[in-house]
DNA sequence: CTGTATCCATATCGATACTG
DNA sequence: CAGTATCGATATGGATACAG
């Protein structure tokens, strides 16, 4: 992570990147343990809760349970109960979500700015040809 | 991102979760960024150095351009030249997306080794059924 | 070299139905 | 209630061919 100089740390980077975002960018895994964060939920409260359908919460739910993110308790009672909580591994995961997620937050009034600019660029003058400077388009 | 016990709130941070995880998810993309991070790259440098497809190249790099994450430079020169380059915008995304990586980094042999527990649990003794109290996994 | 367009295989995901 | 199984629609992504 601290010397992108060597092309084979470079590559071995990119690959756990790619690692991390194929576990990390699936969008209910983070929303769950978002949801996790406050405390135990049931099955059907998440489900309510994410507006997610049931295949794929039960999916990610047990791809984070395989992964150690959070743990499972089933009582065996009538109705069943399954409580899911978040683990110790689970809540370290929290805090660099959060931080991307407060990323998003302080820049999405920008970016959303820039990808209204850049439509009207297209649809405007027709001269997406100069192509030239608009680097920095910063925060409104 | 202070006050989780508005439910109004609450359901507004997982919305931009959702966003955020909708255009960082994308693998190409945050690699992308973090090639960039290093300086001015070219359209084939890029390529090579990822190893991904053109489509998923150009379309990446529209989307990032759009959001103002890139700056994209033409010269119209034979053969034609293209660099791309963080935009300052591009250089605050960065670091939210290193605190993942660094996560990733440092979890990732427990993630590995709870995943293999995992597997083993459920071919290892066929007793699946029990499913009672296998919470907390933790570290090997 | 820098793309765009097309085709095709696969992955993702929701809806629905069914089980314990 | 808490899942699993199946189906079908859509998204994703690579390979290839072609254009400026």
């Amino acid at each position: 992570m601290d010397h992108p100089d060597c092309p084979d740390q470079r590559h071995q980077n990119c690959r756990v990147m790619n690692e991390v975002l194929t576990r990390v960018g699936d969008r209910w895994s983070v929303q769950i343990v978002y949801a996790l964060s406050r405390g135990t939920m049931r099955f059907n409260e998440l489900k309510r809760e994410l507006g997610i359908s049931q295949r794929m919460l039960s999916e990610s739910l047990r791809d984070l349970e395989r992964d150690g993110l959070i743990a499972r308790r089933h009582f065996a009672t009538i109705p069943p109960r399954v409580e899911y909580e978040l683990t110790d591994l689970g809540r370290t995961f929290q805090e660099p979500v959060m931080a991307l997620a407060k990323w998003a937050l302080d820049h999405q009034t920008c970016i959303e700015a820039n990808r209204r600019s850049f439509a009207e660029a297209e649809t405007g003058h027709g001269a997406e040809a100069l192509a030239g400077e608009q680097a920095s388009p910063n925060r409104a």
